[in-house]
RNA sequence: UGGGGAUUGGUCUAAUGGUAGGACAGCUGACUCUGGAUCAGCUGGUAGGGGUUCGAAUCCUCUAUCCCCAGCCA
């Protein structure tokens, strides 16, 4: 195995300059989620960059979330967040942080902005604000209420924080500069009035900080040196910059990478939240999803994901990730890791006319060819089978080397088999077929040399379980699905056939003890894993990922 | 037509004035008790025009295209 170039980044480049040139002598970085939501694959890509840089540098990441929005959050959002994060493989220690932890300091900061003439409350409507913002191309223009007395600001700011008047009638603003090419200079708002009863601090505040003016100081506080963000941010920086330096603060470094996309997939947060509440899907976890939790039911393992994320880069362009290079991802490690088991999605029963009746060996397995350490275990065989429906053909193309009257393959880790015949019902439909086995062939080695060109799996019809299998596809069907047509949404781009759920599936039975979350490769179909709502009496697999299938695509 | 970013094969990403390279995808072939894996090979790229230079993806300049910003969201 060849060593993979060390990955770098501009970001890293920018923390070694940093660090040669004395800007700062330690790294710490956080992860901010807003607990709204759940963690998407790319919130993925942040907590790797976030996590990654502080762990390249030895440094620290704290988790702080940014709960500066009493109205949207919710505390049910953050312990699957963290479980999220564990389960990528990343902890924070004891430095489990909330911006609402720092409301008290915020507030002071606010005063002192104001004692300095930085800041004034504005009575304007949330409309007239909008319009005296001016737009992209049209400078804004000051607000009446732009110069009122430092001692009336900070009596009026005082006021709005005990709760004397109603949502919406004051804000607190930055006063810098209302002709600024950049919008979010023109005033931006600092603190709005929202009766609303937060997840943590209770009703202690009905004033809460905005976004801009709690992250950047949240960071400072924090000893935070690399504030990492998406792109979306950058046209914010020079505010999170002014906040800083009017306060005179510890002066973090905020740098925005572009965010993770990829194809046939969607990430925004609205759009998933209509899939799940709409019943598009069967909830947050459902493996179709694009979330950490999704993902890993469906099978992903946080390696595969971390992996994919570094193969697909950091930079500043804005891209679009090909899945397949995730299932490249996913495939690559689950051949390393994936004991090997024989399953049978689509049963057709094979019967071997001269094998003994009752006779039931237990021929051996390799449990993972990938892996010596992995051993091997024993698969019960008898004179009847199932063998996949695909895997028989009566009358077979070209360069089918399966099953087919008068052809012999081998049954894998068994015996070279001959068909001689098949059984039809009266649509046609093929109900059994008929083989001889070699007897000298045990164990799928001919002494005589010969070879066969097909290898099949099979499952012995008196020991096999029954198992549901739930087959998974692209939730949409084209590669864009925020690309819609006018009057459509992304929903008419879902794929119908995302999910497949087959019952009377049958697999060997060393799969009775086994437990949600495992892997296994089924030969020669592809990766799966039990389903949390698997039972030793229901079992429940999985597909993560289908094998690569050169033959399907073939056969295009 | 304001401000801020970005443009390298189908996709993602390197090359930091000196041979445009890697990964995924695609295509060949070898090997194989998984039509898997592995191995070998192939196809294909600097958005466009000028300029500087012995030499430009890189520097300058003009143009084009795309993205973000007008929440009391983050």
């Amino acid at each position: 195995m060849s060593e993979a170039p060390a990955p770098t980044n501009f970001i890293i480049e920018a923390v070694e300059e940093d660090l040669k040139n004395g800007r700062f002598n330690t790294v710490t970085t956080r992860f901010p989620p807003e607990p709204n939501g759940y963690l998407h694959i790319g919130h993925a890509k942040a907590i790797s960059i976030d996590f990654g840089i502080a762990q390249k540098f030895g440094g620290k990441t704290n988790l702080r979330y940014d709960d500066t929005n009493p109205v949207k959050e919710d505390i049910e959002f953050v312990d699957a967040i963290k479980e999220d994060i564990h389960w990528l493989g990343f902890d924070w220690g004891d430095r489990e942080y909330y911006a609402s932890d720092y409301f008290d300091q915020l507030y002071q900061w606010a005063v002192q902005l104001i004692q300095q003439g930085d800041a004034y409350i504005d009575d304007l409507s949330p409309e007239e604000i909008r319009s005296y913002r001016g737009t992209l191309t049209e400078p804004g223009k000051n607000s009446p209420f732009r110069d009122r007395s430092i001692e009336e600001n900070l009596d009026l700011f005082h006021r709005m924080s005990s709760g004397e008047f109603p949502d919406g009638t004051r804000v607190l603003r930055a006063k810098i500069d209302m002709s600024s090419g950049n919008i979010n200079m023109r005033d931006p708002v600092m603190y709005r009035i929202l009766h609303a009863t937060h997840h943590r601090t209770g009703d202690k505040w009905c004033i809460y900080p905005m976004y801009d003016f709690a992250h950047g100081q949240s960071d400072s506080l924090e000893g935070v040196t690399y504030s990492l963000c998406d792109l979306a941010y950058e046209a914010h920086r020079p505010l999170y910059d002014w906040f800083i330096e009017k306060l005179g603060i510890f002066h973090p470094r905020q740098i925005e990478f572009s965010r993770l996309n990829m194809t046939y997939t969607i990430l925004s947060k609205r759009f998933l939240k209509t899939l799940v509440e709409k019943g598009y899907v069967n909830g947050w976890d459902d493996p179709r999803m694009p979330t950490i939790t999704g993902m890993r039911r469906r099978g992903y393992t946080p390696e595969a994901v971390l992996n994919f994320i570094e193969k697909a880069g950091v930079a500043k362009n804005e891209s679009i990730a090909d899945i397949s290079l995730l299932e490249f991802c996913v495939r690559d490690h689950l051949n390393k890791i994936a004991p090997r088991v024989m399953g049978v999605i689509n049963p057709l029963k094979l019967v071997i006319d001269n094998y003994p009746d009752d006779l039931c060996e237990e021929l051996e397995a390799v449990n993972n060819p990938e892996d010596e350490t992995a051993g091997s275990r024993k698969i019960p065989f008898s004179k009847n089978l199932f063998i996949e429906k695909d895997d028989f053909m009566e009358e077979p193309t070209r360069k089918y080397f399966r099953l087919s009257p008068g052809q012999e393959v081998r049954l894998r880790y068994g015996y070279y088999v001959k068909c001689t015949g098949f059984v039809k019902d009266q649509n046609g439909e093929i109900l059994e077929v008929h083989c001889t086995y070699d007897p000298l062939t045990r164990g799928g080695f001919s002494p005589d040399g010969r070879k066969v060109k097909g290898t099949i799996h099979w499952v012995s019809e008196a020991k096999a379980l029954d198992a549901e299998v739930r087959i998974y596809d692209r939730l949409f069907n084209r590669p864009d699905p925020d690309n819609f047509e006018e009057g459509k949404t992304f929903l008419d781009n879902l794929n119908a056939d995302s999910l497949k759920i087959i019952q009377k599936c049958k697999v060997e039975p060393s799969l009775i003890s086994t437990k949600p979350g495992d892997h296994f490769q089924f030969e020669r179909l592809g990766y799966f894993c039990t389903d949390l709502d698997s039972s030793p009496d229901h079992l429940v697999f999985n597909q993560t990922v289908g094998l690569r299938d050169t033959w399907a695509k073939m056969n295009q």
